[in-house]
DNA sequence: AGCACGCCGACT
DNA sequence: GTCGGCGTGCTC
């Protein structure tokens, strides 16, 4: 067993294929898999990961490994297994899977050096080269190709005077701080104690409290905790009596925040009966996945916090999924307030070495539950008792890189693997979910009313275009600013809601109409008003604003679409005395202050919120009486077959947000499109109708849940190529599958065009097709070359979630 | 992904 | 004749 295959840090097709190395001796009873480990490759030194140990290899002249790079393996077994499931199901490489599954603290970096051989000193070299060693011996191969002297260090490689060396680095240190604990017994420690002099009174307290518990304590806290200076500490390191070492310490974000702490509510009759399979599934340690289908406000967190309980109880641990985490920081303190120390956050927001650290914690055993984002799934426990999914159906759980998986898709296999529950909640489950629950493939359990039985809010649709025909050409509907107005005599609050997604600020000629579009791609360029620039989201082209039209030299041109900004302005013209709080990309980007605005809000200092997506979950407080929707229909007309039930679910869930307590709550939507379902039915909360209906829909046009999709995009610099190659993928798919199988195309992507890259799609849809993966995978395999050599692109998602 | 090797054009 | 362009193929 001397022998370690390697998965190398090397994302290729090629490379994708462990690598046999030879274990040294020395390290024989070191390396296992799952450990990563630094290895030769080529010329060069890189990261592996070790995912099996075996005696022999068909391969004759093995290398050695040079070292591990883990005291212990930081992949599990099942995590290996998870990690070879992923690549499979997503058609991505192996490596790009563990590294998908790991903090990117770990992702290693590689730094290339020109070193003075061994032997050879500055003056042994030609003299336009000296003058770069004389500081050091080593220089990085940036610095010297800065200097412009590549071409004579080359020259003095191949005579041996230099070599080129290769370092793998670690991304984030752990952090370290000086520890001291006592290098003898307590028995020793009383004696020296009555040794000191009767004066050395604080280096005595230092003796006791080492005498009363001798554990290695940070200098710096100890010092404080004694009201000592750390010279008194030093002073007995240097005696001998205390040894000084290292202690690794958490980078903990939310140090120094206190989190209530909260009992177990009492559960309604009705979340009674919800929560009761599931703790009955964790107590026979049975695999299922239920969906909790609970209306806003029904009291589903409360069923997540009891069943983790009664999993922590059992000695197990818990995963909780939450999009976009950072931003319902009311989340974090519902389970930190009730679980304390044993919860790690892991959110986007986290700067890499917290990430890591919360990571560490839970790969300790120092916690049993972590909330996160969609990476959280890959949380390192081994002894899962549950995984919960928070509002199951929203799209960010679906990573669009490589590997693209749906974290949903990961917790079901990792929950088989554990036989353990998975509990997908939400208001407005995916249709996807509700299908399978309506199948039995899901449990089914509904919250059907809010906690004490308030009433859902009256919700009131606004048609725009009658505004306009009755000559209000503003953003505020008569009937929204009335009730405006009314919230801030009440001293109640509103919560105003911009859809933004698909509408961005575009720059526009009044006259002919010329929008200004990126010269990369095939979409209008964004407006960016803090800067006066339009810029393109998909390729970074950036330029400003120009004062005539490029088309017909008229002045009148002008942005359009409605910022958050904007519609601050707007709303400080026709109701000046009212306070606003405008949470946006711009006013939230700065670590916390996304929570700052919220406790403001909270604390009564503003009458409106206003914002984008970000507003539109999570929010609960109690004198929020009114929520308005500037504008719903914004991204009912994107190329997207699940543009009607986002729709749905965000004006469901915006609803959501009114009147949760004592307070009734009205809402008032804003659309141009009134008599579309998901508008209507979203006024109505009737998810059930809006089901039937959308299902129907997706049945005739043959999409998600009645077909699996699976998209492959194209795209080269030269049109026809992306045509042709496209063309035979479509064609080779198409035999490959059965006559069940509907494959389109080629067809032009929705963008047509990026970064000069002409792009053309593949679309399958299929019911059950197990040719499919290796269909695919042939085909990726076949366009090897010219994707290496010829700057062809070939993406394929299976279950994508954007087309584009 | 790098990197070396190797085969052709334009130069001191 | 050589330097260096980047196509080709390999990395245990």
């Amino acid at each position: 067993m001397n022998i370690a295959s390697v998965i190398v840090d090397v994302p290729a097709k090629q490379t994708d294929r462990p690598f046999d190395y030879l274990i040294p001796d020395s390290l024989v009873e070191i390396i296992k898999p799952g450990m990563r480990v630094t290895v030769p490759f080529g010329p060069r030194k890189i990261q592996g990961f070790v995912v099996e140990l075996k005696s022999a290899s068909s391969f004759k002249q093995l290398k050695k490994i040079i070292e591990p790079m883990d005291l212990s393996p930081i992949l599990s077994n099942e995590m290996l297994s998870l990690g070879d499931w992923l690549s499979k199901q997503t058609l991505s490489y192996k490596i790009s899977a563990y590294q998908a599954m790991l903090p990117a603290a770990l992702k290693a970096k590689y730094e290339k050096y020109i070193k003075l051989s061994a032997g050879t000193s500055p003056e042994n070299l030609s003299p336009e080269v000296q003058a770069l060693f004389l500081k050091s011996s080593k220089i990085t191969w940036d610095e010297a190709k800065a200097s412009d002297k590549l071409h004579a260090l080359q020259k003095e490689a191949s005579s041996g005077s230099v070599e080129i060396v290769y370092e793998v680095k670690e991304r984030v240190k752990k952090k370290k701080l000086k520890s001291v604990y006592a290098g003898m017994n307590a028995e020793e420690l009383k004696e020296y104690r009555q040794s000191l002099s009767a004066q050395a009174r604080k280096q005595a307290d230092v003796i006791d409290y080492f005498i009363k518990d001798n554990k290695p304590s940070i200098i710096r806290d100890l010092a404080k905790e004694l009201n000592i200076s750390s010279a008194v500490i030093k002073e007995l390191v240097k005696k001998g009596v205390l040894i000084e070492d290292e202690m690794e310490i958490y980078r903990d974000p939310f140090e120094n925040r206190q989190f209530e702490r909260t009992e177990a509510l009492l559960l309604t009759a009705e979340q009674e009966n919800a929560i009761a399979p599931i703790l009955q599934s964790i107590e026979d340690i049975r695999n299922e996945v239920f969906l909790l289908y609970g209306v806003t406000g029904s009291g589903k967190t409360e069923i997540y916090l009891q069943s983790i309980q009664k999993v922590i109880n059992a000695g197990k641990e818990a995963i909780v999924l939450v999009p976009e985490i950072s931003l319902t920081p009311q989340m974090v303190k519902r389970f930190k307030g009730r679980f304390g120390n044993e919860v790690a956050v892991m959110h986007s927001g986290l700067s890499a070495g917290e990430k890591y650290d919360e990571w560490r914690k839970i790969q300790r055993k120092e916690v049993s539950v972590v909330v996160g984002a969609r990476s959280a799934i890959f949380a390192p426990f081994e002894n899962l008792g549950i995984i919960i999914i928070d509002e199951e159906h929203e799209t960010s759980y679906k990573q669009e890189e490589n590997p693209k998986y749906h974290a949903r898709d990961v917790a079901i296999k990792r929950a088989e693997g554990s036989n353990c529950p998975v509990i997908l909640g939400s208001a407005t489950p995916s249709l996807e979910s509700f299908a399978r629950a309506k199948k039995g493939v899901y449990h089914l359990l509904s919250l059907p009313k809010r906690m004490n039985n308030q009433a859902l809010p009256a919700v009131e649709i606004i048609d725009m275009r009658e505004e306009l025909r009755g000559g209000n050409r503003s953003m505020f509907s008569v009937v929204l600013l009335e009730k405006l107005k009314e919230r801030i005599e009440k001293k109640e609050q509103t919560v105003l809601f911009l859809n933004k997604r698909g509408h961005s600020s575009f720059v526009m000629c009044r006259d002919c109409g010329y929008v200004a579009g990126c010269p990369n791609c095939d979409i209008s360029l964004t407006y960016h008003r803090y800067n006066q620039q339009m810029k393109c989201h998909y390729c970074g082209y950036e330029e400003s604003v120009p004062a005539i039209c490029r088309e017909c030299g008229s002045e009148h041109i002008r942005y359009f679409g409605t910022g958050t900004q904007k519609v601050e302005e707007e709303l400080h013209k026709v109701l000046p005395e009212a306070r606003v709080i405008r949470m946006d990309i711009d006013t939230t980007s700065r670590k916390g202050s996304h929570e700052k605005l919220l406790d403001q809000f909270q604390e009564g200092h503003a009458d409106i919120l206003l914002g984008t997506q970000m507003i539109a979950k999570g929010l609960d407080f109690p004198n929020i009486t009114l929520v308005g929707v500037l504008s719903a229909d914004t991204m009912l007309h994107l190329p997207d077959f699940r543009s009607s039930e986002k729709t749905f679910q965000l004006l469901t869930q915006v609803s959501g947000r009114a009147g949760r307590h004592e307070l009734p709550g009205e809402v008032i939507i804003q659309t141009y499109s009134p008599e579309h379902y998901s508008i209507g039915l979203s006024a109505l909360q009737d998810f059930d109708r809006f089901y039937e209906q959308e299902m129907m829909i997706r049945k005739v046009h043959k999409y998600p849940p009645f077909y699996y999709i699976a998209l492959v995009t194209v795209s080269h610099e030269q049109l026809m190529k992306s045509v042709s190659v496209t063309e035979k993928i479509t064609s080779y798919v198409q035999s490959k599958l059965s006559k069940d199988a509907i494959v389109l195309g080629p067809v032009a992507s929705p963008i047509p065009r990026i970064n000069n890259r002409y792009r053309y799609q593949c679309l399958i849809k299929y019911k059950r097709e197990p040719g499919l993966q290796s269909a695919l995978k042939i085909i990726l395999d076949q366009y090897q070359q010219e994707i290496a050599s010829n700057g062809l692109q070939i993406a394929v998602d299976v279950n994508p979630y954007i087309l584009m």
